[in-house]
DNA sequence: GGACATGGGGAGTGCGCTGT
DNA sequence: ACAGCGCACTCCCCATGTCC
């Protein structure tokens, strides 16, 4: 068995972390969060995830339990461009995190539970989108958006943090291999092919320098019985200074409108959100489960209708893009919401 | 104001080719 | 034979425009 990633935990944040941070982290951010920390704990709990959104639902879950007075958000848009995986508000500090699952075939029970992975293959472009996050990441800190940014990157891949056996592969300038070191432009090489490279084709431009070092995070046993390992690769985004005891700046919320009297699609969207949340541990829903709800309810309206309320009209972060929005829901998750 | 249609983007998947 | 690489594609979620 694999040394446990909790024994080897760094006493404190980004000044221990593995990759160079481009400018000198806040001591909130220091003293606050450690990512290496909460991986670690999150380990105890999971050892392994069906899809990058329970990845990101689990890491959101577990922040919020170790941190009851953060405000804990999935999928936020920081700007209409960007949307970020997770932000957390703690002490003052803003953390903008990006996730990557990163799977290989996995077939097995753990902990009493089976898990079904798929072979995501494609691995250059995940090398890719990985420092996208990194470049966005940056972007949001320099921006003034965020104080702090973690880019996290789980996978039972091997080939992420091994070498390439081939000479000069079309990404090796996004190779995430053990000790490798990032900055600078970093583009594909020019035999790759236009499948590849297409809306990826933009150069990235790293501000900072980063090291990559991969920290075990489980052992989990396939149904062959051969130990897998998954590992973890964590690159720390530094941040600009805040002014000290500034307020957060606040979501705005959107107050609910009056019931009304006839069965509209929100009405119907609410009995079938309230439901659904009786019947789940963690109260949330997806949008396809509020459908299929909906349909057994004998509702009336097209599931694009109900689609649109969800995603948007009633949830509550979701950007205002109609004249009248609800604060029914919230989105917690890539799917997942849970009623306000 | 409520409901619906549609396009874009990202996550995920499958498969052939090449190298060991 | 198998692992790694490269490419192309589908599906789903979401944002947004428009009609009733």
């Amino acid at each position: 068995m694999r040394q446990h990633p909790s024994s080897r935990i760094t006493p404190a944040g980004p000044v221990a972390m593995d990759p160079v941070p481009c400018t000198t982290p806040t001591i909130g951010a220091i003293m606050t969060f450690d990512p290496h920390h909460v991986m670690a704990r999150l380990a105890v709990q999971r050892t392994i995830f069906h899809s990058e959104a329970d990845f990101q639902h689990a890491l959101a879950w577990q922040i919020q339990c170790e941190h009851p007075d953060a405000r804990v958000r999935l999928h936020t848009r920081p700007t209409r461009e960007i949307r970020l995986d997770l932000l957390v508000h703690l002490d003052g500090v803003r953390i903008a995190i990006e996730l990557k699952h990163l799977a290989a075939a996995f077939s097995g029970v753990v902990a009493g539970e089976n898990f079904e992975l798929l072979n995501q293959a494609a691995q250059d472009i995940a090398r890719h989108d990985v420092i996208k996050d990194v470049v966005r990441l940056e972007r949001l800190v320099a921006d003034g958006l965020a104080d702090v940014g973690w880019s996290v990157t789980l996978s039972n891949d091997h080939t992420f943090w091994r070498p390439a056996r081939k000479v000069d592969p079309i990404d090796a300038a996004f190779r995430l291999h053990e000790g490798r070191q990032l900055s600078g432009t970093l583009g594909w090489a020019a035999n790759a092919g236009k499948g590849t490279t297409v809306k990826r084709d933009v150069p990235h431009v790293l501000a900072g320098h980063y090291q990559c070092n991969w920290r075990d995070y489980s052992t989990v046993i396939d149904s062959s019985g051969r130990p897998r390992d998954f590992r973890y690769l964590c690159f720390a985004v530094a941040g600009v200074p805040r002014v000290p005891g500034s307020r957060l700046a606040e979501t705005p919320v959107v107050a609910p409108a009056p019931r009304l009297t006839a069965v509209t699609a929100r009405d119907e969207i609410l009995e079938a959100a309230r439901t659904l949340a009786n019947r789940s541990a963690d109260k949330t829903f997806s949008v396809h489960e509020i459908v299929d709800q909906l349909r057994r309810q004998g509702s009336r309206y097209a599931e694009n209708t109900v689609r649109t309320h969800v995603v948007s009209r009633m949830c509550v972060n979701a950007p205002d893009h109609h004249a009248t929005v609800f604060a029914d829901l919230e989105r917690v998750g890539a799917g997942r919401y849970r009623l306000v």
